[in-house]
DNA sequence: TATGATAGTGTAAATATAACACTAAGTCAA
DNA sequence: TTGACTTAGTGTTATATTTACACTATCATA
């Protein structure tokens, strides 16, 4: 009867944090681990699941680019990765939780450092900015992205370059505290 | 047993609306209407309520300085205006939800309209100024302040002057959009 | 060795922000 | 009536930030 897509998600237990919550249901049905995991926002009108009254803490996850192997749990559908443009239906609000999900991470791009999340121990320059006009949805100037970057001193050269492709290598960066999130400007 | 002051707050109806069910509450424990309100944070760890797992859903509210009278419920404790260096000590983890709104709305200050739900429906700019002082914590250049608050065509002269004191009269302001609060830049 | 692909670099103009001090209009008291 | 006090109101200049913009470098491959 209810054919549609849903995010991973589950019920809190009686002893469990929000958070824990929000991390233990993704490992269990996706096997993703090791994410940036942020509140995102509380959906709780009465009828958006039709069979009961459901309140759903909804928390949104980023992860490395590398880190990306998904592993259906036994008792879930299916898994997989979807471009925000290829989204199948989903079910109930889950639409709205995305969009919601989508507004506050463009928003934080600006005024801190999480684009650094989805980055693999190193990256080039042009990876990192790919993350940005994606996110964003339109293109970023090369020369000002890459001053504005290297300014807020937050990445470092690696010294390493990759070469990869018929043409110039690219200089390899690492974050310099890649486990938090700063607020910047 | 607990003897410390509470924050506005109570259970969701079954057929509830999260956001109705935050103002049904305000409005029945402390009298205040017409507020401006926004879903905070949601506050879920195990123990936060030494007496049963609660899981808050924390919401703000902003209301205009010429609409704070309060009436106690009849249920409820006495209620009080407190400003944010007079609180008295707060149960359970309600101090990290005072801190969390305040830095909220410190950052949307900002970024956001959002100070315009606290004025009257006349006002003059030194009271607008004071309004972004008291939330940051710091002085504002007046000069600088007028120029950059006048430049979002967000409020307009009414015309009127208020005369008060034994000073100078201060021109009224108003908000061009009163119910509507913009992200500006 | 020419082609095609991505990496990498600097400068100048425009805009935004920050610093800063005096005059205006009223009340009140001497 | 005038001097003292109080808050309102106003512009300019320096600095910092943001934007616009085009060419050279290095590699693989044909």
């Amino acid at each position: 009867m209810y054919n549609y897509e849903s995010l991973p998600g589950g019920f809190v237990r009686e002893d469990e944090d929000l958070d824990s919550s929000a991390l233990r249901e993704l490992e269990e049905e996706t096997g993703v681990h090791d994410v940036y995991l942020e509140q995102l926002y509380t959906f709780g009108k009465p009828r958006r699941d039709p069979r009961e009254r459901v309140i759903t803490v909804a928390y949104y996850a980023l992860i490395a680019s590398d880190q990306l192997s998904l592993c259906a749990a036994t008792d879930a559908e299916a898994v997989g990765w979807f471009g925000l443009d290829e989204m199948p239906d989903l079910a109930f609000d889950h639409d709205e939780i995305i969009a919601m999900a989508h507004e506050r991470l463009s928003a934080k791009l600006d005024y801190s450092t999480i684009a650094f999340q989805f980055m693999a121990e190193a990256f080039t320059l042009s990876e990192l900015q790919a993350v940005y006009e994606i996110i964003l949805g339109e293109a970023i100037d090369k020369r000002n992205f890459r001053k504005w970057i290297l300014a807020l001193e937050q990445i470092e050269e690696t010294g390493e370059l990759r070469r990869e492709g018929p043409h110039r290598p690219a200089m390899l960066y690492r974050v310099i505290h890649p486990d938090q999130v700063d607020i910047i400007k």
